[in-house]
RNA sequence: GCCAGCGUAGCUCAAUCGGCAGAGCAGCGGUUUUGUAAACCGCAGGUUAUCGGUUCGAGUCCGAUCGCUGGCUCCA
């Protein structure tokens, strides 16, 4: 479909709905917007100098058609909430959300009463009546101060107080302002037509929201939602959203016995449960298997170090708010640890090291434990106490380069394994920050080139490094489409200093080592929650708690059942059996609900012909296989780690 | 930490206006011996998160504390 027109001569000074409704008139009516130049504008806009206009129309797969339809409605929020709770309502901000897996707008007010989760279906019906009226979005431009005043009159002072802002901004004179209906709002725009596009919405949830953000500000009320053009996407994201609720890792966890916390041990601190535990040890098992083959020392390290040593690496200084208080032993302050790298720097500085040594990279499951805020606790993905998979390399400048590919080429070998995709992101040197230019300059150079030599694509975040060095920053996309804070590489200009971790250079000179940091899996609390998520709880074989379970049809096959357990335990797989007096179809369903991979059913015919039923998981009935097949077919499965 | 909401048996949930705390599943004891997603009967299970208050009477109303949930902030 055509959605381009060329301007003529005869065009200039016309409005672009006027040119396209003489050039398409037959989609006119699904038009929102246009694209001139790469920029969306209002229909209601004029041309001058364009040569071509772009018509957006009103499709959920336009990004910018979507975004505009979305920012209309959190509008049509603001004054819906406005009539209902009166003049007082002051409003605030209101963007639309693309990237956001549930919501697709919010809206921040600041009420004079606080409002429940069973007031938005009155809310989303005074919406939708107002939607129906097809009320116009008129844009106006006014200059700063007459804008100002605009607000003034209906008591709007945070809007006064973001034109102020605006205002700050070089070359600002006016600012845009539109109404529809009563209701009247400072935007940049583009908004829809008018209200009649916004059919297919909900609201989802209330929460509070800190106004700009800042802890120090007043607490505002944010009313989530979402919107879409057609309501069957409406429909299928909603659905989407329940999907994502059945996978909850909490839910999961629970049902399918992972984990647990307790409240008399403690908030955001984890009991790995049987089934969680044996899943994390498979994973450290492998993890430290790759770690080895790629040049890795495992090292381990104390859980409380005497607090000097934070002392010295400035963690007590600039991260003493999450770490828990000191404990007094023997007349000296311990500390329980935050982190470990200070551990893997005083294993490097035991020894004076060579050139000759390095590089040295040294791996460890540290669990460490910080204070985190009551509010942000979530079940395993936000914890107090966790396990990092932690290394720390020490290297040269010129084997820097080297060591973050090998670091890139791990963490994709790993992460493909679990079937995730993920995205690359360079954060380069934020406004605080210690070190030269020329630091920045060789370490931010070493992790771009490793990107650019694999051919990996990936974005820069300006100013998004830590203030100790630049990083490479992924992020995990799971089955669903959500992200995840995936593995971090970080360059570390701070600590050798701090600790002068040095080596012998070939000149026989003494040389500041440089370290990266880097973790694959983030955390296992983390990671293993978010594995239940994105594998539903239904681990591939080689991850499943329980691989198989031997299910006899009576009581007579019971021996025979045992044997065939105790065969494929021997094999070294993790394999149950259901001697209950139940019927198989319920031995069935209870193995179904816990996801096992592989049920075998076995009665008079198996026993005759020394085989088992099989049953798997993904692939539905297999009919009877041998139990050396069987053996044959599970190692490879779980050999490869087939998702 | 802040805003809002929630907390009843191991789990999932009932209990009208403030009037005797109840069911299913799981557990335990029997009966049954089973062929691809739930056999049957019975038993037991509770200081309604904790502490205090209002009331003749509180799961229900009020206050505090603890925990959880959705967010903000922060981050592995």
């Amino acid at each position: 479909m055509n959605t381009i027109i060329s301007i003529g001569e005869n065009d200039r000074g016309k409005t672009i709905r006027e040119i396209i409704e003489s050039n398409l008139s037959e989609l006119a009516k699904r038009i929102i917007a246009a694209r001139v130049d790469g920029q969306l504008i209002d229909l209601g806009a004029s041309v001058n100098e364009a040569r071509q206009i772009e018509a957006v129309l009103a499709d959920d797969d336009d990004r910018d058609a979507l975004e505009i339809l979305r920012h209309s409605t959190s509008h049509l929020l603001a004054q819906a909430v406005r009539q209902l709770y009166g003049d007082e309502v002051k409003y605030t901000i209101g963007p639309a959300l693309m990237d956001d897996f549930k919501y697709g707008f919010y809206y921040d007010f600041d009420l004079p009463r606080p409002i429940s989760t069973e007031e938005l279906p009155k809310i989303e019906k005074r919406m939708t009546k107002l939607a129906q009226q097809k009320q116009t979005f008129e844009r106006i431009e006014l200059p700063i101060e007459q804008a100002k005043e605009e607000f003034e009159k209906i008591g709007q002072t945070y809007k006064i107080e973001l034109i102020d802002e605006i205002a700050k901004e070089e070359n600002v004179q006016t600012v845009s302002l539109y109404r529809h209906g009563d209701f009247l709002d400072l935007c940049r725009g583009p908004h829809l037509p008018h209200t009649g596009f916004i059919k297919a919405f909900k609201l989802l949830s209330v929460a509070g929201a800190y106004w700009r953000g800042d802890a120090n500000n007043k607490m505002l009320t944010r009313i989530y939602g979402v919107a879409f053009y057609d309501k069957d996407n409406l429909k299928k994201h909603l659905e989407k959203i329940e999907q994502a609720q059945k996978r909850d890792h909490r839910l999961l966890g629970k049902q399918l016995d992972i984990y647990s916390t307790s409240e008399l041990i403690g908030p955001g601190l984890i009991l790995w449960h049987p089934n969680g535990a044996i899943i994390r040890h498979t994973i450290e098992r492998f993890w430290i298997d790759e770690h080895t083959k790629r040049g890795y020392q495992l090292v381990y390290t104390p859980h409380i170090a005497n607090e000097k040593i934070y002392q010295i690496s400035g963690h007590l200084e600039a991260y003493s708010e999450m770490m828990y208080s000191p404990m007094d032993i023997d007349g000296q302050n311990f500390r329980v640890k935050p982190m470990n790298c200070p551990g893997h720097i005083h294993i490097f500085n035991s020894q004076t090291r060579s050139y000759r040594d390095l590089p040295i990279r040294y791996c460890e499951f540290g669990t460490v434990y910080r204070y985190e805020p009551t509010g942000t606790l979530h079940g395993m993905l936000r914890v107090r106490g966790f396990t990092q998979d932690d290394a720390h390399i020490f290297c040269t400048v010129e084997q820097l380069a080297d060591e973050i590919e090998d670091t890139v080429d791990l963490i994709d070998y790993m992460l493909k394994t679990f079937g995730y995709e993920y995205k690359i992101a360079l954060a380069t040197r934020p406004e605080k920050s210690i070190g030269t230019d020329e630091e920045w300059q060789w370490s931010t150079e070493a992790l771009r080139t490793v990107l650019e030599r694999r051919n990996l694509e990936y974005e820069v975040e300006e100013g998004g490094g830590v203030f100790y060095g630049p990083k490479i920053q992924m992020m995990l996309v799971d089955s669903l489409g959500r992200e995840w804070q995936g593995p971090t590489v970080q360059v570390d200009l701070n600590l050798p200093r701090r600790f002068n971790c040095t080596y012998i250079g070939q000149d026989n000179a003494e040389h500041t080592v440089v370290m990266v940091h880097r973790a694959v899996l983030g955390s296992l609390e983390r990671f293993v929650g978010g594995l239940v998520e994105h594998y539903a709880g239904a681990f591939p074989t080689w991850l499943a708690p329980v691989q198989a379970v031997v299910l006899p049809v009576s009581e007579k096959f019971n021996d025979y059942a045992r044997k065939i357990q105790e065969k494929l335990k021997d094999n070294g797989f993790r394999v149950e059996i259901d001697c209950s007096d139940d019927k198989v179809g319920a031995k069935i369903r209870r193995a179904t609900m816990a996801k096992v991979p592989y049920m075998l059913i076995v009665g008079q015919q198996e026993q005759e012909s020394e085989t088992a039923s099989v049953r798997s998981r993904k692939q539905g009935q297999l009919g009877q296989i041998k139990t050396d097949e069987f053996i044959k077919k599970i190692s490879q499965e779980i050999d490869s780690k087939s998702l």
